[in-house]
DNA sequence: GTGATTTCTCTACGGCTGTAGTGGATGAAT
DNA sequence: ATTCATCCACTACAGCCGTAGAGAAATCAC
């Protein structure tokens, strides 16, 4: 509007400011509201520019899963240690489920609108698959960091328990946010409880607790037999 | 095409085949490929005959819904009991992981486009109240029923535990489907097995079978403590 | 200063979208 | 047989879409 000031003295990469329109369009009016042009009324940019710096709408959407991405990836480290170094992953059942819980609890109070957008862009991946290898690259971030926990805790195959926990959060999460539960979601102590639950099915029958042993991978592989749908 | 045959002599529901249709298309193209025109030339309709039956965009979404409501229904009798009478729901742990193990991995497996028209639309109910009573009636059976089973093995917490086991079976399945483990779903056994450790780590504590007590809810109100969202 | 080069703004265009209305064919009622 | 009501095929229209290109502005090299 008013004067449209020039050379734009405070630029905090254009493509940081689309990135982040383009998500909040998804959330608020699905992929049929993200258009070129709606980004740049949403950003309060000059028309056209969304146009210019992503030329085709596949290079759009990329643009908006890079930056989930990176938003994503800055939201994991704070619930994981407050002040401390990243690689602090806990190692016995309680502090999992302390984790876990406030992750998921932290994703359906607070990370609605990313989630909403994750999906939305999990879903176009189905049909794209440049956008594909980007999703897959966030998502076996996060499978690894659980499969390493649960190896820690002793479980008889890290891999499985790994991805089953995963697949549990992501169901919680789903259907607090966009599914039939969402009017009622669960409390952060009913989320702790479902994880103790599900660890102590998993670890039921191995040794509750290796003592000397903090990290760790087991030798043995499960899981990723079926390299390929039919 | 050709002649156009008037009067249609065989008319199977116009609304169904714009619903299969329109179904198809969401999971082919997503949300901007459904539009009215679409519909007419995937289901060799004249062209505007979609726009007359549903005239709004709204109101086309609304027979997607419905369509794939009785869909949903129609395939989840046949998993349930191969020939005999509905209401046989398994009451015992093996059963029950037999049960869902098959309706996951037949999901999985054969259900894969459904289940994408099926996120779709849940997506599209985030901002849609019309679509969002459709789609929650349709995810309380399946709760129900989940619910039913637990209190049936004795649950203490059969509300919260059927809650956390159908988020469970929508966790593996999206992630199988739109996640990033779609390149290696788990094998119907390695499903059977993560429901068997679910099972146990819930009723871990509780009389591991009440003996002559074929079913019934427990008191006790456990979940739906939050009414709503802030 | 001056010219070259990059960075961006603005506009144009063909195509597709949602939606409504018009008029013809069909079948029922009289 | 004629009239009427219903159902449906077709067309029209205004608006928005993705994308490309022309040209202004800013930056930089000298």
């Amino acid at each position: 509007m008013t004067t449209a000031k020039r050379t734009s003295p405070d630029r905090p990469d254009r493509l940081v400011l689309i990135g982040d329109t383009a998500i909040r369009l998804l959330v608020e009016r699905g992929m049929r509201g993200l258009t070129h042009r709606a980004v740049d009324e949403g950003a309060g940019l000059p028309p056209g520019s969304t146009s210019y710096y992503a030329r085709t709408r596949a290079a759009l959407l990329e643009v908006a899963l890079a930056r989930m991405t990176v938003l994503e990836a800055g939201e994991f480290a704070p619930a994981l240690a407050d002040g401390e170094s990243p690689p602090a992953l806990p190692s016995d059942s309680a502090g999992i489920a302390d984790l876990v819980a406030a992750i998921v609890d932290a994703a359906i109070r607070d990370g609605r609108d990313q989630k909403i957008a994750r999906y939305e862009l999990a879903l176009e991946a189905t049909r794209r698959s440049e956008l594909r290898a980007v999703y897959d690259e966030a998502g076996a971030m996060f499978r690894g960091a659980a499969v390493g926990m649960l190896a820690a805790l002793g479980s008889s195959a890290p891999e499985r328990h790994g991805r089953f926990l995963v697949a549990w959060c992501e169901g919680v999460m789903f259907d607090s946010i966009a599914g039939s539960g969402w009017a009622t979601p669960p409390s952060r102590a009913d989320i702790r409880v479902g994880v103790t639950e599900i660890l102590s099915g998993m670890l039921a029958g191995s040794a509750p607790r290796p003592p000397g042993r903090p990290f760790g991978n087991a030798p043995t592989s499960d899981m990723g037999d079926s390299p390929d749908r039919s």
